[in-house]
DNA sequence: GCCGTTTTCGGCCCGACTGTTTTCAGTCG
C-alpha cells in the first residue's frame, strides 16, 4: 500500500509540531509545515514522486525533507521523527490547544517544572509553582487555568452553521452602531470553511467612533468573557465558547485589511511573497512600495479601492474568498478572469430528503409543500432502503405503496396546474459487498437511486474502494451519497481513495452529492480541483429529515462554491425535465 | 530546511495585544 498525500502531510505536520516544542529554529520547523501544505494540496500522487525519486522537483521540498520521506516510505518512520518522539512527550502537543500557550511557553514550563500533562499544568497554576518561573505572574496562571477550562468544556472549532448563527446577529448589531461605514465577516467564515475556529468581523469607521464601537462590542449580550479590548482590536468569548474578534480600520485601509483578515494564512503568505517579488510590501494596512534597502515606504501606498485592485497589482485576478486556501488558486486566477460558481438562486429543486415512510419527521406532502414554499420546482424523495432497519427502511412492498402515493400527489399537482414534481428516489444502502439493497427489477422502477454507505464505515479503505467500484458500476446508481461518511467534529470519515471514486463516477454517469447537512458537507471541498478536471457532476443535497432541514441547502451551496462547482455541474440547478433526462441516460 | 532574472548565504509576513516587563518576547491571526 503506497503512501497517500494526506498520510505524508500528517507526518510532516507532526515533525513540525515536535520541532517547535523542542525549541528548534522556527524557520527550520516551518519548512516541514510548508512541505506538508504543499503535499496536501497537490493533485498528483506523492507516491509517484517517491517511486520515481523526484521529490525535490516539488517546490518546498529539498534534499533534507526528501530524505526523511524516502526513509519513511521504506521503513514507516524516520530517524529524525523517532528521535523527536523520544525526546518530546506526546502529551505536550495537547498543550498547544490551550489558547494563549505557544511552543516557546510550553517548552519553558515543561523544562522548568519537569511536568508533561495538562493535569500537572493545572496543578502548577493552582499551587503557585508556575509563578516561580521567571516571566510568569499571577495573571499568566489565571489565564492558563481559564483557557484549560474553556478547552475542556468546548471543542476548539464549531460547525459552519453554528458560527453563522452567532455571526449573523452580531453583524446586524454592529451594522447599526454609530460611525460604522462598512462591515464584513472575514476569516474562515468568509472562506466558507466547513468548521470555524474564531469568528472575525471587520469594521470600517472613523477614529472618533472607534472607542464607542469597541465598547458596544465587548458589552454585547453574547460576550461572557472579554479577552481583549483595544482601539483597533477586541475579542470576546460567547457562551458557546466561541471567540469573536472585531477589527476596526480606517476607511482607506479596508480593502487590504479585509484581504488580510480573510486569509487563509497560507494564501496570505503567498500573497506577501508575490508582493515582495514585485518590490512591494503587503500588510493589513495596504500595499506599499519598498526602497532599494527593502524598507517599506509607508508614504507610498499603491492605489486601490478594493480587493480586486490589490490582486491586479500582484498580477492576479480577484480570487473569491472561498478559494483562498493555497489549493491551486494562484495558477488559476493568474490566467482566468473568474470562475462561474453556483449561486443559491440557481437551485431549482431538492434531491435527497426523507419522509415518515422511513426516518423523516414529515409526510411526503408536507415535505413537498415546504419545497414549494421555498420556490423549488421538484422534490426527490429518498427514504432509506430495507437493510437500514434502524431508520425504518422500506421493504419492496412499502416501496410500491410509496410510489402510488407519489403518483397521486403528482396527479394532483398536474390537475391544479402546479409546476411541481416529486421524483421517486431511494437512498439505497450500499451492502458490504458493494451491491444495492433491492433486486434489479425493483431498482429500475425508481426515477433515481442515491447509494450510500451506512454500515461498515470503518472498513479497510482498499476494501471500501472495491465496494464503491461495484456500486458505481451498477446501472441504477445515479448519485453517491456522503462518500466518506464523516461527521464533522465527531467522527472521521473512511479514508477511501476519493480521487479514484471521482474517476469511476464520471465514467459511469454517476454524480457524487455534496451532502449539505452542516455536520457532513461531504464530498469534501478539497477534491474540488480533481472533480473539476474530471468533469464530475454533483448535487447539493440537504439530506432533509424535517422541513427545516431543507434549508441546509445553503451550507451545501457554500461548500459547492468552495469546491469550484459552477451551476452546469450541479444536478439540481436543472429543470425537472432536464433532470429526468439525465437520470434516464446510460 | 528551503530558496535565489537582486542572493549559494542570509534571509524567511508582519502588526496588535498581553503580561511582565522598565524595553520585550510570545502568541495570534
Amino acid at each position: 500500500m503506497s503512501i497517500t498525500n494526506n498520510e505524508l502531510a500528517e507526518l510532516l505536520k507532526e515533525i513540525h509540531t515536535l520541532k517547535l516544542l523542542d525549541g528548534q529554529n522556527p524557520f527550520r520547523a516551518r519548512a516541514f509545515d510548508r512541505a506538508a501544505q504543499k503535499i496536501e494540496s497537490m493533485e498528483e500522487k506523492i507516491a509517484t514522486y517517491i517511486s520515481e525519486e523526484r521529490l525535490t522537483d516539488i517546490s518546498g521540498i529539498g534534499e533534507g525533507i526528501a530524505g526523511e520521506i524516502y526513509a519513511y516510505s521504506e521503513t514507516g518512520t524516520t530517524p529524525e521523527l523517532d528521535e523527536l518522539r523520544e525526546r518530546i512527550p506526546p502529551e505536550l502537543t495537547e498543550w498547544l490547544n490551550i489558547s494563549g500557550l505557544g511552543p516557546k511557553t510550553i517548552y519553558k514550563i515543561h523544562h522548568e517544572l519537569g511536568i508533561t500533562t495538562i493535569q500537572e499544568l493545572k496543578q502548577s497554576c493552582q499551587d503557585g509553582s508556575l509563578v516561580d518561573i521567571e516571566g510568569f505572574g499571577k495573571k499568566s496562571a489565571e489565564k492558563i487555568l481559564r483557557s484549560i477550562e474553556w478547552m475542556e468544556q468546548f471543542s476548539e472549532r464549531c460547525l459552519l452553521s453554528e458560527a453563522l448563527d452567532i455571526a449573523r446577529p452580531l453583524y446586524q448589531f454592529i451594522e447599526d452602531l454609530e460611525g460604522v461605514e462598512k462591515l464584513e465577516l472575514a476569516g474562515s467564515l468568509r472562506r466558507s470553511r466547513e468548521t470555524i475556529g474564531d469568528i472575525d468581523i471587520l469594521v470600517e469607521a472613523d477614529q472618533q467612533h472607534a472607542e464607542s464601537i469597541m465598547d458596544a462590542f465587548v458589552n454585547h449580550d453574547f460576550a461572557v468573557e472579554i479577552l481583549g479590548h483595544g482601539a483597533t482590536k477586541s475579542s470576546m468569548r460567547t457562551e458557546d465558547g466561541r471567540q469573536v474578534d472585531l477589527r476596526l480600520v480606517q476607511p482607506d485601509q479596508f480593502a487590504a485589511a479585509l484581504m488580510y483578515f480573510t486569509g487563509s494564512k497560507e494564501h496570505n503568505v503567498v500573497m506577501r511573497q508575490r508582493a515582495r517579488d514585485r518590490g512591494y510590501s503587503l500588510n493589513e494596512y495596504g500595499l506599499f512600495k519598498m526602497d532599494e534597502e527593502g524598507n517599506v515606504q509607508e508614504d507610498q501606498p499603491l492605489s486601490y479601492e478594493n480587493e480586486s485592485d490589490i490582486y491586479q497589482h500582484l498580477d492576479l485576478n480577484w480570487v473569491p474568498p472561498e478559494h483562498r486556501e493555497d489549493y491551486g488558486e494562484f495558477t488559476y486566477y493568474e490566467e482566468h478572469k473568474s470562475m462561474e460558481l453556483v449561486e443559491p438562486s440557481d437551485i431549482q429543486g431538492v434531491l435527497h430528503a426523507h419522509s415518515t415512510w422511513s426516518d423523516g419527521k414529515f409526510s411526503i406532502k408536507q415535505m413537498a409543500e415546504a419545497c414549494r414554499e421555498r420556490g423549488y420546482h421538484y422534490l426527490g424523495i429518498t427514504d432509506h432502503s430495507q437493510t437500514a432497519a434502524y431508520a425504518g427502511g422500506l421493504n419492496p412492498d412499502e416501496v410500491k405503496r410509496q410510489w402510488e402515493e407519489i403518483d397521486q400527489l403528482n396527479a394532483t399537482y398536474r390537475e391544479q396546474d402546479i409546476d411541481f414534481k416529486i421524483f421517486k428516489g431511494i437512498e439505497s444502502d450500499i451492502l458490504s459487498d458493494g451491491s444495492l439493497d433491492y433486486p434489479d427489477e425493483l431498482l429500475e422502477g425508481f426515477d433515481f437511486v442515491i447509494a450510500s454507505v451506512h454500515s461498515g464505515l470503518g472498513m479497510d479503505p482498499s476494501k471500501m474502494l472495491d465496494r464503491y467500484q461495484k456500486t458505481i458500476e451498477h446501472p441504477a446508481t445515479r448519485i453517491i451519497g456522503h462518500p466518506t461518511g464523516r461527521l464533522l467534529l465527531q467522527r472521521e470519515g473512511n479514508k477511501v481513495d476519493i480521487n479514484r471514486i471521482i474517476e469511476w463516477a464520471v465514467e459511469h454517469h454517476t454524480a457524487i452529492e455534496i451532502n449539505a447537512n452542516p455536520r457532513r458537507l461531504d464530498l469534501d471541498w478539497r477534491y474540488g480541483n480533481k472533480a473539476r478536471d474530471e468533469g464530475l457532476m454533483s448535487a447539493i443535497c440537504p439530506d432533509a429529515h424535517t422541513t427545516d432541514g431543507i434549508d441546509d441547502i445553503q451550507y451545501g451551496t457554500l461548500i459547492a462554491r468552495k469546491a469550484k462547482f459552477g451551476p452546469e455541474r450541479i444536478l439540481n440547478t436543472q429543470s425537472a425535465d432536464e433532470l429526468e433526462d439525465w437520470f434516464r441516460e446510460d
